[in-house]
DNA sequence: TAGGTCATTGACTTTGGGTCAGTGATGTGC
DNA sequence: GCACATCACTGACCCAAAGTCAATGACCTA
């Protein structure tokens, strides 16, 4: 990297912390574009060779801490299918309370926005999520710890819907529970119903 | 009713009307409060006689079809709790078909804006899901049907965002899979599940 | 050193949500 | 039945803020 790309890299790194730390107290509606690149040292242009569109930084914003759990799941050895499972709920919900409320509702709102960009290249919107689900369920059925007729798509399915459900009613709860206790009673009991008919002992 | 208040009712049911047809063929950005009133046959100021803001007319899209859901529900008797939660998860993804992926998302969307106004008195945002789940749990208990320990405050929380998980899930997917099916193996399944530790027998 | 590239700028355009003073039909009191 | 109040309705107007783009100059390459 040259210096003129180092310094455009860290010109997007200080617009994502500036967002992250404006949205998160105040709230994406009430923060405007000037403020962010007023905050960061840009003029409002420079906002715009970056983002197409406003709502994308949100999006950009959660992109590090999730590549961080795909890494980690990526390292992990010795743990059964409802352990890594258990493990990713408990890390998207640490992400969740990272985050806050404000730019978690943002950020659902945007994966449900019909204008906003798929981030992967095969044109889905699921962030990182299904194909990192994905993966988790066939290394199982390869393993033997899951029946080879396990339905992979539909139970990936099923599982971001937990996910995102969890969140979407934290969100609309105004932060009414904790989001780790609720997963922590979540994992044991559905999560083992839902994979019960095809776990292999 | 005087034929003041009948002309303005039948204005409001057009507006609402008018704007089911067009958000479900384009959706909620693609349509302009302008576009709704022409086709209306009202002028564009009397949109905000009845709506505070342009994402308020999706509420009450959806407040036709909810109240009759509770009021089936009330009538129903000699139906165990999860045969009423399967026939409330049911309606609830026959409402999702019938609005259609725009409006879903839309909805989904303005539940989840911190700027939206609440529609019940008790200044919650579940439109009208909260309520009514935990009657239908309390009145379980009292029925002896759930133990008297049940957490029904948690438990409706959980049965909602299954419900919520399922529509942000469907929306994504940009109408993947067929919600009915989904929320018959679902029933079957999880929800199950989820009451076991407190069904009485 | 010359010529091209590209991040950056900020004044400008655009868009569409939302406002409000005015109008006339309908309702109410005498 | 008359006068006054009410209120649904109108549409020209306002305006915030998202998004654009021609100009700039620092940096890169040959």
């Amino acid at each position: 990297m040259n210096k003129r790309q180092i310094s455009a890299q860290n010109t997007k790194r200080k617009l994502v912390s500036t967002a992250l730390e404006l949205l998160k107290e105040k709230g994406f509606d009430a923060v405007n574009v000037e403020d962010i690149t007023k905050k960061a040292g840009v003029a409002k242009g420079t906002f715009y060779t970056y983002f197409k569109r406003k709502e994308d930084i949100v999006l950009d914003i959660s992109r590090v801490p999730f590549s961080e759990i795909a890494e980690e799941l990526e390292k992990m050895h010795g743990l059964d299918i409802i352990e890594k499972l258990t493990h990713y709920f408990h890390r998207f919900m640490e992400c969740v309370e990272y985050g806050g409320i404000h730019i978690c509702r943002q950020w659902t709102r945007d994966v449900l926005d019909p204008n906003s960009v798929p981030e992967n290249k095969d044109g889905k919107k699921w962030a990182y999520d299904y194909n990192m689900l994905k993966k988790i369920l066939e290394l199982a059925i390869q393993n033997g710890e899951l029946a080879k007729e396990t339905p992979v798509e539909l139970m990936t399915h099923i599982i971001i819907s937990e996910l995102y459900g969890m969140m979407t009613c934290w969100c609309m709860s105004d932060g009414e529970f904790e989001p780790l206790e609720w997963t922590e009673k979540f994992c044991k009991v559905q999560l083992k119903a839902i994979f019960e008919p095809y776990l292999i002992k």
